[in-house]
RNA sequence: GCCAGGGUAGCUCAAUGGUAGAGCAGAUUCUUCAUAAGGAUAAGGUUUGUGGGUCCGAAUCCCACCCCUGGCACCA
C-alpha cells in the first residue's frame, strides 16, 4: 500500500503590503497541520506563495517608479522570508508570475472555455472622473461616488470575458449537501450555502490590456488579460504541477485549503465552480480562520496596528509567537492581540510553565548517573482528535495540562529530599513525561520540541540555558 | 433594512432545562529542585445585556428591546 498523501495549502497573500501577524496566523495553522501529518508518516505537500497580478500591484509599482515584476520580486521575498521567521516547513512557494503557473492558468482557461463557460459580453462600468477610478456598486453612496457626490458617474462600455458562474448554482448546492464538512466552521458553511442559494451572477474574468496589462495573457486574444482572481485561484493546482505532472496532481489533489473569512466566497464558491467547469475534483475541505485585532482595532497599516511577525520573534523567539497564535487565538473567531496579553501569556505558560519545568527536571536529573535513551514516540490520540477538527487551541491545552500535572507530581514526591535510588525511580518517570510532552509539542513549537528532545535524550541529562527567559 | 453569530467573574472563555466552571491576573499560605519559579487554600458573578413569558426548575426555550461582529458579489 502506498503512503497516504496529504496536501495542504494556504491562500497566497496579495503582495501589496508587508506581512503582519494576521497573516502569520493562517500560515502557522497550516504549518501545524502539515507537520502533524508528516509525524503521522503521511506524504505531505505543503504549499504557500504569492499572488502577484492585478491593478493594485500595477499601480503601486507605478507609484514607486518600479517595474511590476521587480516590485513583486521584492515583496514575494518578504513573504518567503516568513519561512525563517515563523519556522515553516512548506515544500513549495508558488508565485503567480512563474511561467509554469501562467501556463497552467491559460490551460485552465481553455478548459472552461471549451466547456462553454467563458463568453464575451459588453460590460458597463461606472467611472468617477474625480477619482479617476472605476467604481463598483458596493462603493457607491446614493448612486454617486462617496468622495465626489457632486459629479455624475460616467458610464463606459467595454467588452470583457465572463465566467458562467450562474450555471453552477445547483451543482454547488448539491456539492455542499453531499459534503457537510466541506467548510469549517459550520457557520461559514451555512453562510456560503445561503449566498449561493440567493442566486449567482456571471462575473467578469478579464481586463482590457491597454488599461491594465499586469496579468496573465488570455489565450488567443492579444487585447485582454485575466482578472487576477481567475489566475490566482489556479495556483492551488499549478503548485502540484498541473497540468503537466499528472501523476503528482492525481496523488495529492484534492487537498485541504486554509483561508481567512474574507476569502470565503472565492475559495468555497468561485474556485469550486471553476473546478467543476474545468472537470476537476473539488477541494476536499476549506478551513476558514478568524481575524486578529490589535488593541481591539482592525489590523491596518495606516492606523499603525499592523505588527510584523519579526517584531515579536526577534525578541521572544519564533515559538513564543507560534504559541500565542495557536493557544491564545481562537481558530476561527476573531481574537485580540495586545502586548500586555502577549507578555502575560509568555510568562505564565512559556517561562513559568514549560520553561521552568524543563529547567527544574534537568537540574534534578543531573544527579542521576544515566537514563535509558529510549524515547516514547507518537502523538496523543486526544490531541490528534482536536487537530482533525482544527482546534489548535484545545489540542495544545492538552499538553499544558500534562505540564501542570508533572509540576504537581514533583511537588508531591519532593525529589530533592529523596535518597539516590528513590530519586532515580521518580526521575525516570519525570523524564518519560517530559519526552512525551516534547513529542506532543512537535507540530506546534518545533524548535522548542527539538531542543527538549535533544536535552532529554540521555543517557546523561544536563541543565541548560532557559528556553524562555522570563520577561520582567 | 434583511440574514447569521454573539453579549457569563478584572481579562479570555466554558457550561444549551436541574444547585453558574476553568485559565490568567490579584490575595493568603507551604515549599526550595527550578527562570522569586512550583504546590495548596480562599475570594471573586447584586445568578449570566434589558424587560416580559413558558416550566416544579432557564445562562440554556419563547417574545420584545438595546449593544457588538460578520455577510448581503466582481476591493484584493
Amino acid at each position: 500500500m502506498s503512503t497516504k498523501k496529504y496536501y495542504i495549502t494556504t491562500t497566497i497573500p496579495y503582495v501589496n503590503a508587508e506581512p503582519h501577524i494576521g497573516f502569520a496566523l493562517e500560515i502557522v495553522q497550516a504549518d501545524v497541520l502539515a507537520r502533524y501529518h508528516r509525524l503521522l508518516g503521511e506524504d505531505v505537500f505543503h504549499n504557500f506563495g504569492a499572488d502577484e497580478h492585478g491593478v493594485k500591484i500595477y499601480r503601486k509599482a507605478q507609484e514607486l517608479g518600479n517595474d511590476p515584476q521587480e516590485y513583486c520580486d521584492e515583496y514575494a521575498a518578504k513573504f518567503d522570508a516568513l519561512k525563517q521567521t515563523l519556522n515553516l516547513d512548506y515544500d513549495n512557494f508558488i508565485r503567480t508570475t512563474d511561467s509554469k503557473h501562467i501556463a497552467a492558468a491559460q490551460e485552465f482557461w481553455r478548459k472552461c472555455l471549451a466547456n462553454g463557460d467563458i463568453y464575451k459580453k459588453n460590460y458597463k462600468i461606472k467611472y468617477c472622473v474625480g477619482c479617476e477610478l472605476e467604481k463598483t456598486d458596493s462603493e457607491l453612496v446614493d448612486g454617486k461616488c462617496e468622495f465626489h457626490s457632486s459629479l455624475e458617474l460616467e458610464i463606459y462600455e467595454e467588452e470583457n470575458y465572463f465566467f458562467r458562474f450562474s450555471k453552477y448554482q445547483k451543482p454547488l448546492l448539491e456539492f455542499y449537501e453531499k459534503n457537510p464538512n466541506f467548510v469549517v466552521p459550520e457557520g461559514k458553511y451555512n453562510e456560503i450555502k445561503e449566498f449561493v442559494k440567493r442566486g449567482l451572477d456571471d462575473f467578469s474574468v478579464s481586463r482590457l490590456k491597454k488599461k491594465m496589462p499586469w496579468g496573465v495573457d488570455i489565450p488567443d486574444d492579444p487585447d485582454q488579460v485575466m482578472y487576477v482572481w481567475f489566475d490566482a485561484l489556479v495556483n492551488y493546482i499549478s503548485a502540484l504541477g498541473w497540468p503537466k505532472d499528472e501523476k503528482k496532481f492525481k496523488e495529492f489533489w484534492p487537498g485541504i485549503q486554509t483561508a481567512g473569512k474574507d476569502n470565503l466566497r472565492q475559495q468555497t464558491a468561485i474556485w469550486q465552480a471553476m473546478l467543476l467547469s474545468a472537470g476537476l475534483p473539488n477541494t476536499k475541505q476549506v478551513f476558514i480562520h478568524g481575524f486578529i485585532t490589535v488593541n481591539g482595532q482592525k489590523i491596518s497599516k495606516s492606523a499603525g496596528t499592523a505588527i510584523a511577525p519579526n517584531e515579536i520573534t526577534d525578541k521572544y523567539g519564533t515559538d513564543a509567537l507560534r504559541y500565542y497564535l495557536l493557544a491564545k487565538v481562537h481558530p476561527w473567531e476573531d481574537s485580540d492581540f495586545t502586548w500586555q496579553k502577549f507578555n502575560e501569556t509568555y510568562n505564565a505558560d512559556l517561562a513559568n510553565g514549560l520553561g521552568n519545568l524543563i529547567a527544574r527536571v534537568a537540574k534534578l536529573a543531573e544527579k542521576v548517573a544515566q537514563f535509558d535513551p529510549s524515547t516514547s514516540s507518537g502523538q496523543a490520540a486526544e490531541q490528534n482528535k482536536f487537530l482533525d477538527e482544527f482546534r489548535f487551541d484545545e489540542a495544545i491545552k492538552i499538553i499544558w495540562e500534562r505540564i501542570s500535572g508533572l509540576d504537581k507530581q514533583i511537588e508531591k514526591d519532593q525529589p530533592w529530599k529523596l535518597e539516590q535510588d528513590k530519586l532515580e525511580d521518580v526521575l525516570k518517570n519525570y523524564v518519560d513525561a517530559i519526552r512525551k510532552i516534547a513529542t506532543g509539542l512537535q507540530p506546534f513549537l518545533p524548535e522548542t520540541a527539538e531542543k527538549i528532545l535533544k536535552q532529554f535524550a540521555g543517557p546523561k541529562i544536563k541543565s541548560e540555558a532557559s528556553l524562555f527567559p522570563r520577561i520582567k
